[in-house]
This record gives structure tokens, sequence and C-alpha cells, in this order.
DNA sequence: ATAGGGTTAG
């Protein structure tokens, strides 16, 4: 060949293999050009190209990557690194591992700073240590690397993420050179292991802090909760980036101040920024948290018109948000038209959307659909399946899942998972089944775990196994206000009154509280919040009035009468008897009816479960004024519609 | 020659 025929051809290779954003099928492509040019065994391009297929997050790629691998006659540590890489960033990052030990084990082959960097991640991710961490850093040690300023700070974070705070502290204490990255290791470290003190004590002793310190400090008091702490460092930084906004955007919505999350994306445009994708899908997920589907909708134009619906992530953010503001069938359109291929995200998103709404028997399908095409479903794709199974009272479909998920796709059951599986039993009155469940896990079981079990005996009015689990719950979490709610409604529906009693004096006496109901409906872009005893305003006496009249149509018209037993949730209410016309979704409801133009759905909010009486008054409202309310509650989607509920009164 | 650690997004 020419020369400089194959110097141009070899340039062209090395950008085609140099993009950073490529499909499958263009990597298949330049894999094809590398095959009839002959370099497709030149370590350097093949290099190139395994990477290419490793970076991207595509399952297919890879699979792919993996498969070209195992295939080369002899890699080198470069390729050794690529796949340790990408396995660590995988659903199963411990896998890394494997390749890790080959190239250990090599006869001629050795180890870098970059093996032991990723399979370290690989352990971080997996957020789990026992030996095979202890082991790792005592080979970096051994090959010289513990001091590697990237093999010490990922030693950092792997301990950290496997909870063991005071190995992650002192690997920095030990490092001879940190830099400011390792510093902000440490920081996210005490974070991570709940020493928020820890954490500030450290910021103060940097010597160097650049943005993302801050950024780092942001997200730590954010997780932890502190949005007060977050706020004041927010405003006392030199400057602020996507990542800072951000932050403060996601952290209010899920602290549930969603004024304030809105708010933080305001001032960010009101700053002339140009919000980046990150930023627009964090609005979106605080949309998704506040229900708030109108101002969805909006931020899909801006999307649009920004041209971001390319990213994948973004179009995962759509699915979740149109689910959780009610809206399946929109997340359903969105799912199908993506312009970009889809990742496990994308269909862990969509069945979840279906699981959310009771729609268990099409999640299955979609799950099946995910498998036949290839797609790898991780621990959160079998939360999701666990979750429609329960919701939909698919028990045998459920425990097929579970074995599955062990057995076919290796994943270690989470303590989510048994969660899930305890409810499927106990929704499904299977109780005895749900204890026996639980005494045989191989991890133990924590207060979420027993409040489930819980929740279940109060649906099915198990008086002796209520109070087994409660002595449970009340040596791990005793001033639970919930526990004691739950317990005292199985007393309730037993009749045992003084029993119910007892349960109130006790609560009374710790002093404890109640978590208050609220309910948010949003009408014109404007989120209206109710909550349920609150001091009268304008907006709550027009609920008050409306709510009055459509109770007043509903017994005349409907022989509806008020259920004693959802009275029973509020014993702490003292007007019991009115108490349960006042629940705030009845009130958002009432509101919804007298300002919303007929034929719009609506959409409610709720922070509870929703209560019995006020589920039989959804759907007799949906009856009589011929209109569609979608309620989300804590834990599921409620559609309303002409007298009957999606949930077929399973929830 | 090629890549890497700390912050936001299910």
């Amino acid at each position: 060949m020419n020369m400089n025929v194959s110097k141009r051809l070899e340039e062209g290779l090395v950008s085609l293999l140099s993009k950073s954003t490529t499909t499958l099928k263009t990597s298949k492509q330049t894999h094809a050009h590398l095959y009839v040019t002959g370099l497709h065994t030149h370590p350097f391009f093949f290099g190139k190209l395994l990477l290419q297929c490793a970076i991207s997050i595509s399952d297919h790629a890879l699979q792919y990557a993996l498969r070209l691998f195992h295939h080369f006659p002899s890699p080198d540590t470069f390729m050794y690194n690529t796949i340790i890489r990408s396995l660590s960033h995988s659903s199963t990052p411990l896998t890394s591992l494997q390749p890790f030990i080959q190239l250990l084990r090599h006869p001629t082959l050795f180890p870098d700073s970059f093996s032991f960097a990723f399979v370290l991640k690989g352990v971080a991710n997996y957020g789990y240590l026992k030996r095979p961490g202890i082991q790792l850093h005592s080979q970096a040690f051994r090959h010289g690397f513990d001091d590697h300023i990237f093999v010490g700070t990922t030693l950092i974070s792997m301990y950290a993420e496997c909870g063991c705070y005071v190995s992650a502290r002192k690997v920095f204490e030990e490092m001879s050179q940190p830099n400011v990255v390792a510093w902000n290791a440490v920081v996210t470290a005490c974070f991570r292991c709940g020493d928020m003190e820890g954490a500030w004590g450290v910021f103060q002793r940097m010597p160097i802090r650049n943005l993302t310190s801050w950024n780092v400090m942001l997200a730590g008091y954010v997780k932890g909760g502190e949005l007060g702490f977050a706020r004041r460092v927010f405003s006392e930084m030199p400057m602020r980036d996507d990542v800072s906004w951000s932050t403060m955007i996601v952290g209010f919505a899920q602290g549930g101040s969603f004024d304030d999350s809105f708010g933080f994306f305001r001032e960010l445009l009101r700053e002339g920024i140009r919000p980046s994708e990150v930023s627009l899908t964090g609005v979106l997920s605080a949309c998704a948290q506040a229900g708030a589907f109108e101002f969805g909708k909006i931020l899909h134009g801006f999307m649009e018109k920004a041209g971001v619906l390319c990213i994948v992530s973004v179009n995962n953010a759509l699915i979740d948000s149109y689910s959780k503001c009610g809206n399946v069938d929109m997340a359903k359109m969105v799912f199908q038209n993506m312009p970009v291929v889809k990742c496990t995200v994308s269909w862990t998103s969509m069945i979840a959307a279906l699981a959310m709404h009771g729609r268990g028997e099409e999640a299955i399908r979609l799950f099946h659909e995910m498998e036949k095409s290839g797609f790898t479903p991780d621990g959160i794709t079998f939360i999701s399946l666990l979750y429609a199974c329960s919701h939909s009272g698919l028990v045998d479909q459920g425990c097929a899942l579970f074995s599955k998920m062990k057995d076919l796709y290796g994943i270690e059951p989470a303590i989510e998972h048994y969660g899930c599986m305890v409810d499927l039993y106990g929704r499904a009155a299977r109780l005895q089944k749900a204890y026996e469940f639980i005494c045989q896990m191989p991890i133990s079981p924590n207060a979420i775990i027993w409040r489930t079990l819980l929740g279940a005996c109060s649906i099915h009015g198990n008086i002796e196994l209520a109070e087994l689990v409660k002595a449970r719950l009340t040596e791990m979490d005793p001033n639970n206000s919930s526990d004691h709610v739950l317990l005292s409604n199985v007393y309730a529906v037993a009749g045992k009154w003084k029993d119910v009693a007892g349960i109130r004096r006790t609560m009374i006496e710790k002093s404890m509280k109640k978590t208050p109901g609220w309910s948010m409906i949003e009408i014109d872009k404007v989120i209206y919040g109710f909550v349920a005893g609150e001091k009268p305003n304008e907006v709550t006496e027009e609920a008050h009035d409306k709510l009055r009249e459509i109770m007043l149509k509903l017994r005349t018209e409907e022989g509806y009468a008020p259920q004693v037993r959802s009275v029973l949730h509020d014993i702490e209410e003292e007007e019991k008897e009115d108490s349960v016309t006042k629940h705030s979704e009845k009130l958002a409801a009432a509101f919804g009816i007298a300002k919303l133009p007929k034929g719009k759905v609506l959409r409610i909010v709720k922070n509870l479960r929703v209560c019995g009486d006020c589920h039989t008054v959804m759907k007799l409202i949906s009856k009589v004024y011929q209109v569609e309310i979608v309620v989300r509650d804590r834990s599921r989607f409620h559609s309303f519609k002409d007298g009957f509920c999606s949930c077929r009164d399973y929830w």
C-alpha cells in the first residue's frame, strides 16, 4: 500500500475510533474497517475499538466488547484495564475482579495504576467489602501503587462506600501528597459515613478549595437532609456551576420543598445561565416528586428545543416524570419513541411506571420483551417487578421472578427485595408465609420489613401476629408513631376499644406526633397544597365550601355514609367524627372540582396512603361528577373513573 | 501513543 494512502487511512480510523459518543452499530462498522485493512490485530487500533465499545453505556456494546476481548489472541494491559473498567461500571461491578485476577496471574503482564483504580472502583460500586477490598489494598501495596494518587483516592471512596470509615480516613492521613481531589474524596467519605461535623472539619482544613469542593459540601448536606446548611453553603460559595444548581433543585425537591426547588430553577434562568441536560433532568425529577404534570410538559418542550432528547438519561427522566405525574400513557409514548438507544434504566423506569399504576401483567410482559431484546436487568429492575406483582396480587409470578433474579441473573437480593416479597405475601393475605419468609431471610430484617408485615396484619386483621410483630418493632424503633397507629387499627377493626385507647394513651405519654397528611393539586400551573386541620385561608375556605356541597350530593344521590374505621387513622385528632371529612385529599379534590374546567383530569399527590373512606369518596365523585381523578399516594397510583378505581380495591 | 480519582441525574 502507498505510504500516504495508508497514513490517511490510519488517521481516518483514529478519528473514527476517538469519537466519544458512538452506537454499537458504528463501532461494528469500525471493526469491519479494521478487519478489511488488517489492522484488527494491531494492539493500538484494537485497543481503541475495545474502549469505544466498553465506555458506551449500552448493554449490548459491553457484551460485544467482552466477546472481542475473549477472542483477541494476546490482550495487553490496556485491554485488560478497559474490560476491568467497563465491568466495574456495570450492574455487576464485582465481575471486574475476574479479569483483574487474570491479569495478576498473567506470566508476562503486570497490573498498573489504572488496573488498581478501576478494580477498586468496582468494589466501591458494589459497596460491600469483606475480603476482596482488603486483599486488593494489600496487592496495591505489594505492587507499589498504594501511594499512587489515583489509587489512593479510589481506596478512600471504596472504604467509605463499604462503610469502613476509619480505614477511609486512615488511607487519607497516610497519603504523602494528597491533592484537592483526595481532599474532596475524604469529605465525601465523612458524609457517606454520617459524620457531618467531620466533613466540615476536613473542609475547613483544606489547603485549596475549588468549585467541586463546595459542590461536595452541598451534596453531602442535601443527602443528609440538612437543607439549611446546604442553603448556607450555596449562598457563601464563591461561584456556582450547573452541578451546584442541580444539587439544590433536586435536594429541595427530595426534601419536599417544591417551592424552593422550582425557585432555584427560576433563579438559574434569571441569572442567564443555560441549563444543562443534568439540571433539566433535575427540575424534571422535581416535577415528578411534586406531581406537577403541566410544568413537566413545558419542560418536555423546552428539552426538545434545547436538543437534549438525544440523551438517554433525559428520556429516562421524562418516563419517570410522566408516570409519577399520573400519566402512564405519556410515559409509554416517550419510551416507544425514544430517538436514542434505550438502556437498562429506560426499561426499568417503564416497568416501574406500569407497576405504580397497578398494571402488573403489562409490567411483566415488558420485562420479557426487555430480556428478548438482550438487555440485562439489574437489582432495581427486580424491585420494580416485585413491586408490580405485590400491587397486582401476582404472588406466583413474584416468587418466580425472585428465583430468576438469584439463579439466572446472579443478583444477590438486597433488603428492599426481601421487603417486596414480604409485601407480596402480606397483601395477598398469606401472613403466616410472610412471617416464615422473614424468619428464614439470610440477612437480618430491619424495621421496614417488620412494618410491612404489620401493615399487612392491619389490612387482614390478624391480632395475634400483629402483636408479635409490634413487639419486635418496639425493640428496634420504639417511638415510631405509624407503628402505633397500625396496631391500633388492628384493634379497632376487631372492636377492641380498650386496646385502642391504651395505645392512644401511650402515644400521648410519649408525645408522639403522627405525620401530618398533605395533598397537592396543580391548577393552571400553580400547585395548591392542603393539610388536614390547618388554619383556614381563602383557598381552604373555598375547598371546604365545595366539599360540603359534594358530600351532601353523595349522601343524597349515592347513599354515602362515612366509614368509621378510617376515622381511627386519625386518633390524635380532637374532633373524631369530623376529621375524616377533612382529609387533605378530599379538600384537594373538591378544590379541583371547583376550579378545573370540565373534562380535565384531577391530579392529586398525597404524602401518606389514601384511606378507605377517601377511596370510596373518590370513586363516587368520579361517577357523580363524571370526572377522572388520579391520586398518587405514598406507594402507588389510583385512577378513579366511572365509580371504579384502577387498583381494583387491592392496595 | 490510547484511559483514570472527587460533585448533580432511576
